[in-house]
DNA sequence: ACGATTTCTGAAAACCATTTCATTATTTAC
DNA sequence: GTAAATAATGAAATGGTTTTCAGAAATCGT
């Protein structure tokens, strides 16, 4: 059907070797040789034939990305940014969702090893021996990207959880003498569990009891945002602030609020987490972590180019910037704004 | 390094073929032999080299998706539901970014090609010759996936725009004389086009001249959605009703009069597209046109599947449904609620 | 002008699975 | 029991590159 390295050959009378030559740029070739070929290649529309060169080489330019809950937009502004990084350097993505399943993860690993895949990222919320168990033994280059990992071995990118829960407890320890929590899944998920540290950290440093009727938790879903709501202030009738570990639950929880006629910032503040697109827009407009999905999928995408091409990796494990922005959904007191 | 046919095939005692026809399920292998093959698969760990396989028989289990702008709330969906159902029939996802750039889609669709995928499904808002030249040379199974074609040998999964537009004019010419619109881009965008068309049989039917003041332009962010809002109402004073061409411009024109001191639904109603995920969760919870992102997802790569199959397509074009919710944008009169 | 480098090119092996064709072993049919 | 059909297996060709090794041609040094 299409033409192929020997036909290229042929037409330019030269050697099988001397097209692969040209075609890989090797400077071992003559200027003379190399037009011949070249103008051959434009009149047969050569294609070079990927999988033939996998073959040979190994070195596929695809690098996987097994990610949780493609429905989530900070993720997918992190999906994004790793492509356009990754294209950068002729690499294509091969995506798998993975829904947060260990299960789909092991087999997304095990396909997408396979497919010879030269580099892969993993976004999860769960770090499972197994899961970690199975990465090793794979022997490709890996980068978790968001969630933090204890393992020192490992490569990983994450905002840092623990800290800006800090700061978010600060600030709401300026309005109220305690505030509730709308948190994540208790079951697997490190960024929650790290938020949590953060939040306790600060409740001891200011001498309160962290009682339990404080917490509610959620699935990061707007939905899950309102029941968590709706469970607070059965619990705690005087309760004046709220930190949501997730953009989406606080917008859910300040829709029952509205439901149920309770003013924000008046009668409750409440401060997000993820600074999501729309979080600017809602009414009233959220108060919010910022951490940018982009600059999470950009640093971790650097990181797994210099892995694939065996430049050395100071640290391991790197931060991605965060800051906390404040809006109409909480009582202004002169912190950062935007 | 790792395991291949030739070894298995030593360890089973068998010749290359014999594996072979075990590993592809072939029945032309008696019980005894597949049990031996089987054995000594698992004992090397054996996996199967897909280059290799690919380089032979043309097939690399893996599906092209091109896309503008995943960061859209609606497309997200889309792509994610693309993936599971690819996943059910052992197809990859190879996934790149176009942002709409006519250059990048050409040079994705060239890659992927030498990545040797044998279906593709492009997400795109403009239809260049170029484009549709470029998927017709490459002879490789393509379906479009959102914004219609009229190309009668394209094939293609879509909203019916039209109609869709068609429905929230009735709606809307329940309210008021006439009602301002926030479009999509001019350019390059056969969605907007199309549903400008919706709207523009309605006006006639309903013997009311379009005036341009009437009509806005944005490019269906949530900041266009904000300003278009701002010139509509500067352009008219005595605007009831808004129909916005996406619920993230919806979302921004709601912002803008919030910030004004309009009432929604008292002062105007206002009305999306798209249906994403948060309009249920603003204040007011957003009416809007509920196309499923999952539905279209999901018959596009059955669709692509069918192709890839040589499955006989009855009808290659396919409509996605959609339907009007209305919420608390727009004042209620007895249609369909959510 | 002669040997020593350097530059350029080609032949052939290697990568690993699939598939056709031929062959042997086993059944079936009569 | 023999011919004919069927089932099971293997040998070898094939797909299209990259890369090592060796050799030819050109350049250099003196």
């Amino acid at each position: 059907m299409s033409a192929n390295m020997k036909d290229v050959a042929d037409l330019a009378g030269v050697s099988l070797s001397t097209v692969s030559r040209v075609i890989n740029d090797s400077n071992l070739v003559s200027k003379d040789t190399a037009y011949k070929v070249k103008t051959a290649i434009k009149k047969l529309d050569y294609q070079i034939n990927e999988s033939a060169r996998v073959l040979r080489t190994n070195i596929s330019k695809l690098v996987g990305i097994i990610g949780a809950g493609m429905d989530n937009p900070f993720l997918m502004k992190t999906l994004k940014s790793m492509e356009a990084e990754a294209i950068k350097e002729n690499y294509n993505i091969i995506y798998g969702d993975s829904d947060g399943e260990l299960e789909q993860e092991l087999y997304y690993i095990n396909m997408l090893k396979q497919k010879k895949i030269d580099g892969l990222i993993i976004i999860t919320a769960k770090f499972s021996d197994e899961l970690i168990e199975m990465v090793r033994s794979i022997q490709i280059p890996t980068v978790f990207a968001s969630g933090y990992i204890k393992n020192p071995d490992l490569v990983a990118v994450t905002v840092n959880n623990v800290k800006a829960a800090e700061d978010v407890s600060d600030y709401l320890f300026n309005f109220s003498d305690y505030f509730g929590i709308i948190r994540g899944p208790y079951k697997d998920s490190v960024a929650s569990e790290e938020r949590m540290i953060g939040v306790i950290n600060k409740y001891r440093e200011n001498n309160v009891k962290l009682k339990d009727k404080y917490i509610s938790e959620g699935d990061f879903s707007y939905e899950s945002g309102y029941r968590a709501a709706q469970e607070l202030f059965k619990k705690n009738s005087d309760l004046k602030t709220i930190f949501s570990f997730s953009d989406q639950m606080a917008i859910g929880a300040i829709r029952y609020c509205y439901d149920n006629n309770i003013k924000i910032p008046e009668d409750v503040s409440i401060v997000g987490f993820d600074d999501i697109e729309v979080a600017r827009f809602t009414k009233p407009s959220l108060s919010t972590v910022s951490q940018s999905g982009a600059e999470l999928g950009v640093k971790s995408m650097k990181l797994l180019l210099k892995l694939m091409n065996n430049e050395s990796v100071t640290n391991n494990k790197e931060f991605v910037s965060h800051k906390l922005v404040i809006r109409e959904s909480s009582k202004s007191i002169n912190i950062i704004k935007s």
